[in-house]
DNA sequence: GCAAAGACTTAGTAGATATGTG
DNA sequence: CACATATCTACTAAGTCTTTGC
């Protein structure tokens, strides 16, 4: 073979679909282990800690967890009680037994000179010269160029993260009942290596050992630690822009294709269902309805008490949904309101087929609000049937499916092919929109935008009467020109024209803006652009309508979606 | 057949960086 | 050019689903 490829071929290539279903995910893995962050620094003496009004100096690691403490005392995580106790608590455990005798409410321990400290000592960060900053980003990007690439069967492949994950206080979300824990500092010995037999084995830091290497290649990890709030696994690995994520991700829009040819006899069957006589299949009749029109996600069981109490599909509770017969002129109308995926509070009002409405009553029947709402369903009952219907078919399948399917609609009925790219992009987004609803993406109004709303308007209210001037002025120069009829007269009519133009594509970019903004309030687009719609509907849409790709995806996601900018053209369909 | 462990995807946010503006 | 604002990136928690071990 030529040793020389198009590039054209490297690329279909790159993205050759695996034929390998041993679980074999690679040949060959090399890697430099993660990078450890730094060691804890000892505050200056002149910066002290307080102890019931008193000075009091601190061991080195009880001031350590000190410090993380008083690094968040300005946020709201450090009022809350649960918060206070799991810190102070596992604080204490740390502290000398002296310290421990003398330490023992925390309502006494001042840490407002540790905090300004680390104000100031960030304010200072700032505050560098421009060639102060360029040296640390240097030695930050070094950093990177040494442990943040792999080698991955003769690629080199970007690691998503590289670095193990400080120790500090556990930011849990929603009312999580572990929040304030002391997350550990990460050591060498807690690390288990990845890699392959032959490739050059990644040396542990000097005076240290690794508490395992492995030459495991069926997994994709390239290394793990066991951290301590939940007692779960973390693990380095590749970044999405990888040859290995990539395929992985396509493989999932395909399996989402897939359900396309099968949603309609799925769909027809659950609804059969719903009038089984078998209770368990009502309930997986109804559950996968309300997966199918409103994507919730599947809804796994959680331990009592060590997460936050969060909900999806399949264990919803009874307290969790009201029925209503009637309700703003609907009928059959379901009230939705629990807290999903990181406490994000999902709240509808669906209107329902009557005998969804009917089971819905009938599952409710002699139940606490406490009990679960589909007692006879779990989602390993629910994807279990989910695989006899289609291979690779989970209840996840039908966010995806759902999601793109959506997109690729709405992308059809909104966009104009005569308008401007910023009126397209607007239509995008909208599409875009219409996906973050349905699989309810919210972010928190950002704190600036009342006001830079306010903003908005005010350049408006100004184009708008640079607007006014210029049409006053064209006219005036029309006049001029019908008494001269000279050839400055003419020039200047084309030149207040010019402006006019212009003014007027200002005023409707500004105004486009402003509607986009709005709208987005609330809304989170990136996560629905990230994970959900295959980016093929995008780059199909782009290429049709003469849009750059650069204005729908920025770098990080032009590089993951890499393997569909190689092979999408604008005739894709989803 | 079940619960726990393991592996991998999806999620919002904080802080860094880029861009626009007076 | 300094500052405000918008956008991007890194981070890591919190899900889903599969595998393991009894």
């Amino acid at each position: 073979m030529l040793g020389v490829l198009y590039a054209s071929q490297y690329r279909a290539m790159r993205w050759e679909e695996e034929k390998t279903n041993d679980g074999v995910k690679w040949k060959q893995l090399e890697h430099k282990g993660p990078y450890f962050v730094p060691l804890y620094e000892p505050l200056p003496d002149d910066v002290q800690f307080y102890y019931d009004g008193k000075p009091l100096k601190l061991s080195l690691a009880t001031e350590e967890i000190a410090t993380f403490y008083a690094k968040m005392l300005d946020h709201e995580y450090t009022t809350k009680e649960i918060f206070q106790n799991n810190f102070f608590n596992d604080w204490r455990k740390e502290m000398t037994p002296q310290e421990q005798e003398i330490i023992k409410q925390l309502d006494k321990c001042d840490f407002r000179e540790i905090h300004k400290y680390f104000v100031d000592k960030n304010e200072a960060r700032k505050a560098l010269s421009k060639e102060e900053k360029q040296k640390l980003k240097e030695e930050a990007d070094k950093i990177q160029e040494e442990y943040g690439y792999c080698i991955l069967d003769g690629h080199r492949e970007k690691i998503g993260n590289f670095k193990t994950e400080p120790p500090g206080l556990f930011r849990g979300r929603g009312d999580h009942p572990k929040m304030g824990m002391l997350k550990k500092r990460i050591m060498p010995e807690d690390v288990i290596i990845n890699c392959s037999k032959d490739s050059k084995i990644p040396e542990p830091p000097v005076g240290h050992k690794w508490k395992e290497v492995r030459f495991d290649n069926t997994v994709t990890w390239l290394a793990s630690w066991t951290e301590n709030i939940q007692n779960s696994l973390k693990y380095i690995m590749l970044n999405p822009s990888s040859k290995l994520k990539g395929e992985k991700d396509w493989q999932k829009f395909e399996v989402a294709r897939k359900l396309k040819d099968v949603v309609h006899k799925i769909r027809a069957q659950y609804q059969a269902d719903w009038k089984s006589k078998e209770m368990k299949k009502r309930q997986r009749a109804v559950a996968l309805y309300f997966i199918d029109k409103l994507a919730l996600r599947a809804g796994n069981e959680k331990e009592e008490g060590e997460t936050a109490d969060t909900v999806g599909c399949c264990s919803l509770r009874v307290e969790h949904i009201k029925l209503h017969s009637k309700l703003d002129g609907q009928e059959h109308v379901v009230e939705f309101d629990f807290l999903g995926k990181d406490s994000i509070r999902y709240y509808n009002k669906v209107s329902v087929e009557k005998p969804v409405f009917k089971n819905l009553q009938l599952f409710m029947k002699n139940k606490d609000p406490g009990d679960d709402l589909f007692d006879r369903l779990s989602t390993a009952v629910l994807n279990k049937h989910l695989q006899k219907l289609m291979n690779g078919l989970t209840a996840k399948v039908f966010r995806t499916y759902n999601a793109s399917i959506t997109l690729q609609e709405q992308l059809k009925a909104l966009t104009n092919p005569e308008d401007s790219v910023a009126g397209k992009l607007l239509s995008y987004n909208r599409a875009n929109r219409a996906v973050a609803i349905l699989c309810n993406h919210q972010r928190s109004t950002p704190k600036t935008f009342e006001k830079s709303m306010q903003n908005l308007q005010t350049k408006i209210d100004a184009k708008k009467e640079q607007l006014e001037k210029a049409q006053q002025e064209l006219e005036e120069a029309e006049d001029e020109f019908k008494d001269k009829k000279d050839a400055k007269a003419e020039a200047n009519v084309q030149k207040k024209k010019k402006l006019l133009e212009r003014l007027k594509e200002q005023l409707a970019k500004l105004n486009v803006q402003a509607t986009d903004k709005e709208e987005n309030k609330q809304i989170a687009l990136g996560t629905s652009k990230l994970n959900y719609l295959d980016p093929r509907i995008s780059i199909a849409w782009c290429k049709k309508f003469g849009v750059p790709i650069e204005k729908i995806f920025n770098k990080t996601q032009r590089e993951k979606f890499a393997w569909a900018i190689d092979m999408t053209d604008e005739d894709f369909e989803f």
